[in-house]
DNA sequence: TATCTCTCAATACACTGTATCGCGAAAGGC
DNA sequence: GCCTTTCGCGATACAGTGTATTGAGAGATA
């Protein structure tokens, strides 16, 4: 093909200036707007105006870009308060009003090792205020409130997104599973259960929470002062 | 209708006999040979000799295949023990233990609500062991035993997982995460963890596992005799 | 026997993460 | 200043995913 005829290639747009953060912001706000399901490489590129592949540059593997938008997150997870105990329950507190605020949270943590830079001053920042505790009971307690956290919002985070998929404007979680769980208490099995769902407390999500991280402390100072657990 | 209670296709004798059951149990030695990405709806179909849409008579999404797979493992979990104590510690081991036998299934604990038959049928044999504690107690006393074990056993199979990249002979955590920690630290920031490395106690994954369970227990245990918790 | 219904599987679709590769522009050597 | 080399970017490609659709064939019914 002659020159004459050959179009001029088309216009390059100025490459647009791109980084980690640039590209994890982008991520959180497609995670926060439609689920983690939402954020595909091509889908955080086309927020970018920028093609899939440019990515790669920044990360190698999508999981990396979870485990940056983890570490992000964790940016604003400064637990603090005075003496040992508040300080657990602010990591438990402030972690769970993340997850409130990003639910696709909850899939992610504990589902690898957080090294992130704010994941480790996180961390930081709870041993520097257990500084009083020993470090035998410190990490421990660190490491039972963290997976009691990660459990607790996991479930809770299930429960509501199984409320939110059977109707929007239904406040009731029975709407949906009460008549088949009626159907399936009927049949006579399972009959603690039943009396469970009959006569027991109805706590909602952060009295739960609330309730168990109790427990947690309260084993956590029983061993502070009394030095040895319940026996077996 | 929730797959717990739909009926079963008739079964044709033609072709490939199949059930629900065979198709969990095919899913289920997937996801224990190569993990939950190697469970796909070909490869399931596959491993029975059956078109993908075969499956689709009996399932209506994927996701009723993992709770149909998260179901069939409960049907191994059934606690007990006697008194209360026993019954949770029993409830979070055996848990914990199933967890090691289906590596997947720490993927998928907590994150959908649990009602199938088996899954019941757990929750009854614990609630019956319970059945001494008043509901006010026992309720969230096993909501944060469930909620410690979902986010411990994460925790525990997400490093596993990690040391397992890094080397397969490497027992070692250090050999991949080490130098990297090493020259965070280097750094100056992140003292407190820096001496929690080094000075901190070193439990394996077990020992960690039981001594925030015991934390939890001594919790329920003091508000049991004691009747109110630590003021705040 | 003819029709109807229901089931199964093949095909198709939109989408995923990522490897490969070729081009265009910037940087380095003369 | 020109030529070459390097390198980063983006298009294309590939193998795979979950599932909707569709068409055929068999069993049941009239």
């Amino acid at each position: 093909m002659l020159v004459w005829e050959r179009p001029e290639p088309p216009g390059r747009p100025a490459p647009a200036p791109l980084s980690r953060e640039a590209i994890v912001r982008a991520a959180v706000r497609l995670a926060d707007a439609d689920g983690l399901d939402a954020v595909s490489l091509r889908k955080v590129a086309g927020a970018l105006d920028v093609g899939p592949m440019r990515l790669y540059g920044y990360i190698d593997t999508k999981e990396e870009l979870l485990d940056l938008m983890v570490d992000a997150v964790y940016a604003g997870i400064r637990p603090d308060g005075d003496g040992w105990r508040e300080v657990l329950r602010s990591l438990a507190e402030t972690t769970r009003r993340a997850v409130h605020r990003h639910e696709w949270l909850a899939d992610l943590l504990g589902g690898r090792p957080q090294l992130g830079p704010n994941t480790l001053a996180s961390g930081d920042a709870v041993l520097t205020g257990l500084k009083d505790l020993d470090l035998d009971i410190a990490v421990p307690a660190i490491s039972a409130v963290n997976a009691y956290v990660i459990g607790a919002v996991r479930r809770e985070i299930a429960e509501r997104r199984a409320e939110r998929a059977s109707g929007l404007d239904q406040r009731q979680w029975q709407a949906a599973y009460g008549p088949y769980l009626e159907r399936v208490f009927a049949a006579g099995r399972f009959p603690a259960v039943e009396s469970m769902v009959r006569d027991g407390p109805h706590l909602d999500a952060g009295e739960t929470f609330r309730a168990g991280l109790e427990f947690l402390l309260d084993g956590v100072a029983a061993r502070i002062s009394g030095g040895g657990s319940t026996p077996r």
